[in-house]
DNA sequence: CTGCACTATGAATCGCTAA
DNA sequence: GTTAGCGATTCATAGTGCA
């Protein structure tokens, strides 16, 4: 299968505009945070969040399908010892633009930075909206199953009584049928609180979040041959993964600094894509939830 | 020290306006979740909630204390495959009220409802709301200080196969690496993600959160001899904590039902209160973060 | 007292059917 | 059309009983 990993330089605000509608099955992206500090990456003051985003999402609503999802990590700062409610206004003005607010994810970091403040503990979490065009839309629930717990061993090897009366209870069908859905069964759907330790990258440059994160929804979202989009590349880790999981994708950084490093990076890796399969197996490793 | 356990009959919104102003440390309290269904306990519709919870506010920014802090257990469901917007409205409009919204806890819920639904996995986790009078407000980080060595050692022993499939193998990081960061350091502070199993009572009555979250809280927020308020009071598993921790505590309930339930109950539990070691003892079992 | 087997059930959500 | 009621689905935890 050929793909393609197409990396534009600009504003997505505009670049988004020479993409075609209904092109996009998946949109994966952290956005740069508000910070009051304009001297930072693309510092956008809280105040302000909420009418700089909304026309770029209006884009995103354009280019996605409407089987696909769009999924936000975000996550607000504290301003004057209070969490800003930009994220809240958000969810509420975009959805006003057509968009679902499906589900929130919980991403928790398992090894958030040390500190300690006198009236707040470490933020060990951030959001992970998922916004669809649609109620229906495609997810591939079986592609993220995680192992069940212990007790599913000697669950199988007798049902308990409660099963079966609970069963029983349904129809006068018998519970024959229901045993065989736990016959072989090894494995759980997880939940919407995802585990993940944030990456120490010894790179020169560094993702905002893990491959992990990005790598579970396309799993989740996403089919091989399918389109995945960042309008907010940054390093490229969401285009590095789709890559190495068979998915296109586009990439929009508008600083140049990183386009120039994701291109220099993507047109490595796409030299070891000759080999798919073992590049695959390695990827598998990854665990989530 | 003498302590009172103040349990009142009666719809909050009215029975709050008997408390004086700025008596109360902690308000921590799981008010009726939204429901469409008329029938069930409190079922406040969607579209009405911000609207019916304002008063009820106003009422605890009147009675917490300038240095006290009011805790919300929450969670928004699904309508139409939609997570609903009222938490976030609320948040917003109890900002206009005069709250500061401080900060949002995560409760973990590690055993959620089993279920499957083609757009959705299972919801295993709530919000913990912290609203504030004033940005300086009391706060005792040390008391709920995790003891690491034992945390590790009893982690260590209890890692099940599972957890580790699950959450340690993702990155290169491992299980090992990680507890030498803890070694030669007897305690960490916790972060804003508590992690506790929903409480499976056999009893006759459910509490809608297991002890260990009131506990937390009221550890974090008060210190012997302050006072505790839920104008939620159900079951009474926040009075119950407060009664065991050495705090006043306000109960107020709607229901008969309830009320005559926890009065009996906190009967009961008076002339236990006589060997308040031994209970506190048993009371620290509770796993927490 | 420890360990293992087994039971009970929990702030759930979707889709169909009846009113 | 819209809304309310009900069945089906499903996993982790604590508690109990017994060896």
């Amino acid at each position: 299968m050929e793909i393609y990993t197409d990396i534009r330089l600009g504003d997505c605000k505009e670049v988004l505009k020479e993409l075609p509608e209904n092109s996009v099955d998946l949109i994966f992206t952290s956005p740069p945070y508000a910070d009051q500090r304009k001297s930072t990456y693309g510092g956008i003051h809280p105040t302000k969040y909420v009418d700089w985003f909304l026309p770029i999402s209006e884009q995103l609503l354009r280019v996605l399908k409407p089987t696909g999802s769009f999924v936000l990590n975000i996550k607000e700062r504290v301003v004057n010892g209070e969490r800003s409610t930009y994220v809240m206004e958000l969810i509420i003005e975009m959805r006003k633009q057509g968009w679902l607010w499906t589900e929130e994810y919980i991403w928790h970091k398992k090894n958030s930075f040390p500190g300690k403040w006198p009236n707040r503990f470490r933020d060990s979490w951030e959001r992970l909206l998922q916004f669809n065009k649609q109620k229906k839309f495609n997810m591939y629930q079986e592609e993220v199953m995680v192992p069940m717990g212990d007790w599913a061993k000697t669950r199988l090897k007798n049902l308990s009584e409660t099963d079966k009366t609970r069963d029983e209870s349904k129809v006068g069908s018998g519970f024959g049928k229901n045993i065989s859905n736990w016959l072989g069964r090894d494995k759980a759907y997880p939940t919407n609180v995802l585990h993940l330790a944030t990456e120490c990258n010894n790179k020169n440059h560094s993702a905002a979040f893990p491959e992990g994160l990005p790598e579970w929804f396309v799993k989740l979202f996403t089919k091989p041959g399918d389109t995945v989009l960042d309008p907010f590349m940054g390093s490229g880790t969401t285009n590095f993964v789709a890559q190495r999981m068979g998915r296109n994708s586009v990439g929009i950084e508008i600083k140049k600094e990183y386009y120039d490093m994701v291109k220099e990076q993507i047109e490595e890796k796409k030299l070891v894509l000759f080999e798919p399969k073992e590049i695959y197996e390695t990827a598998k490793h990854n665990g989530r939830n």
